[in-house]
RNA sequence: GGAGAAAUGGCAGAGUGGUCGAAUGCACCGGUCUUGAAAACCGGCGAGGGUCACACCUCCGGGGGUUCGAAUCCCUCUUUCUCCGCCA
């Protein structure tokens, strides 16, 4: 959420930064700027309402403590006008706050100077590619088909209990899931981490800290009964552990990570790009959440495409790094690297990884303040990244490891697997 | 699931209708003293809105109500604790 004050002394420049995501601010911020007006016209006329009520309140007492109850009776007669007048103001205030809320909540980060402008994923712009391409055999398989020889995933079963995009991993295919995720965890512990186990349901106060509501309403699962929603990603509970914190400067940085599987309803996916593990209803990921001071956000942002880039180097695997465009950047979003995985088998590139930096843009909806060493309260900035997304990791190892004899797990994961090949 | 009790500042804990944003202690910050530290003493010390700065307004788990006036009374929700039941 962006912060009124700023859209104030910036707005020239800020409508100029959102034309890059292809949205059109002017008119919502003329509306924000006459609503805050509003707001604060109205909050003043209000308080001066209540000043005067309560000055008159401690005279009624003082007069009923001194006997004087025909005067005490004379200043109520008073106050009459007084509550009728600060209940409207109350209303339009509320009214105000509430309209002025709801157009915040629909406005999107300022993207980062260097985003490019664009309008989709061709946009985007490759700024780093690594890791060899394998020269596979000419029976090559992309992974779905693997999944079936070697009986690593059974997506029919997952129809039958739930539904498509909900697969079985079994077998071989379970454990090298299973490695993947520890193999993760402890990477990203080593590099400072904090690991946590976190509620895989969140309340709605928890969808909106982290933006996903009201912006994404329609992609998560709601628990109509008990209204609560399933995580989309670790992303938003990890994250709203701290909503509404004021921290110390000594409290940051704070690092968290924590594996979940990941809900998404995923509405409107169809095509041969949801094949296999390419788009799931539930799947599996390894988060990282950063609180730190502003000015170190962006060092931050680059520790952790360091990190992500350190894991795939030991695996392996052939990747590039996107810097996302205007248009393909998330609503929350000031800068985002995205990773992806080249699939040899598919001859496309596979979403693996996504880090980004949301400046205070979350951190004031969730209200995470500190005191930095002035004692001043700051907004913190909040940053995350997948380090990394399961499915993808799998399909990109089963499709590049494969070989005539079976697929090779990579060194690195042997001590977490137990086994070197899956024949 | 049933019965009862509770929710106050970073923590502990007073306050049961009027000048209470709230005693006191601890913690924390600054100062005096000290070679330095501790102790002792002095001072400061919740959050939000608003203002150039004051003033002023709001907040005692959340929401609603009674009243001229609510931390205090009423309703409701949530959470915690104790006892009983059930249970991986």
């Amino acid at each position: 959420m962006l912060i009124v004050a700023q859209i104030r002394e910036n707005k020239e420049k800020f409508i100029a930064a959102l034309a890059k995501r292809n949205f059109d601010a002017s008119a919502i911020f003329e509306e924000v700027l006459q609503l805050d007006e509003t707001r604060r016209s109205t909050q003043t006329q209000l308080d001066k309402v209540l000043a005067e009520s309560n000055r008159l309140s401690k005279e009624i007492g003082m007069l009923f403590k001194s006997g004087e109850h025909q005067k005490a009776n004379k200043v109520k007669e008073q106050t009459a006008g007084l509550k009728e007048e600060s209940k409207q103001l109350t209303d339009l205030l509320q009214s105000t706050q509430e309209a002025l809320q709801e157009r915040l909540y629909n406005i999107p980060n300022i993207p980062h100077e260097s985003v490019p402008a664009g309008k989709s994923e061709e946009d985007n712009e490759c700024i780093f590619t690594a890791g060899e391409v394998p020269q596979l055999h000419e029976d090559k398989l992309p992974h779905w088909e693997l999944a079936k020889k070697y009986d690593l995933i059974d997506f029919e079963l997952g129809n039958k209990v739930t539904g498509a995009g909900f697969p079985i991993y079994k077998g071989k295919g379970a454990r090298l899931q299973r490695a993947l995720i520890t193999y993760f965890l402890d990477k990203n512990i080593e590099a400072g981490y904090t690991e946590y186990q976190v509620p895989l349901v969140v309340n709605e106060a928890s969808g909106y800290g982290t933006g996903q509501l009201p912006d994404k309403e329609g992609q998560m699962y709601h628990v109509q009964n008990d209204d609560l929603y399933l995580i989309p990603t670790s992303e938003v509970p990890l994250t709203n552990m701290f909503r509404g914190d004021l921290l110390t400067d000594k409290d940051l940085p704070i690092q968290c990570t924590a594996f979940t599987p990941c809900f998404r309803r995923e509405a409107g996916s169809y095509g041969a790009h949801v094949r296999g593990l390419n788009r799931l209803h539930q799947f599996d990921k390894v988060e990282l959440v950063n609180l730190v001071k502003p000015s170190e956000s962006y060092a931050v942002l680059d520790q952790m495409v360091e990190h992500v880039k350190g894991i795939l180097k030991e695996l392996k695997l052939p990747y590039r790094i996107l810097r996302l465009c205007g248009g393909d950047l998330g609503f929350t979003s000031a800068l985002t690297y995205d990773f992806e995985l080249f699939s040899t088998a598919q001859d496309r590139w596979l979403e693996i990884s996504s880090v980004s930096n949301f400046e205070d843009f979350q951190a004031n909806r969730l209200k995470v303040r500190y005191k930095n060493s002035q004692g001043e309260k700051e907004l913190v900035h909040t940053l995350n990244g997948s380090s990394l997304a399961l499915p993808r990791v799998l399909a990109g190892i089963l499709e590049n490891y494969q070989t005539p004899e079976g697929i090779k797990i990579p060194e690195v994961l042997v001590p977490y697997t137990g086994f070197d090949i899956i024949d």
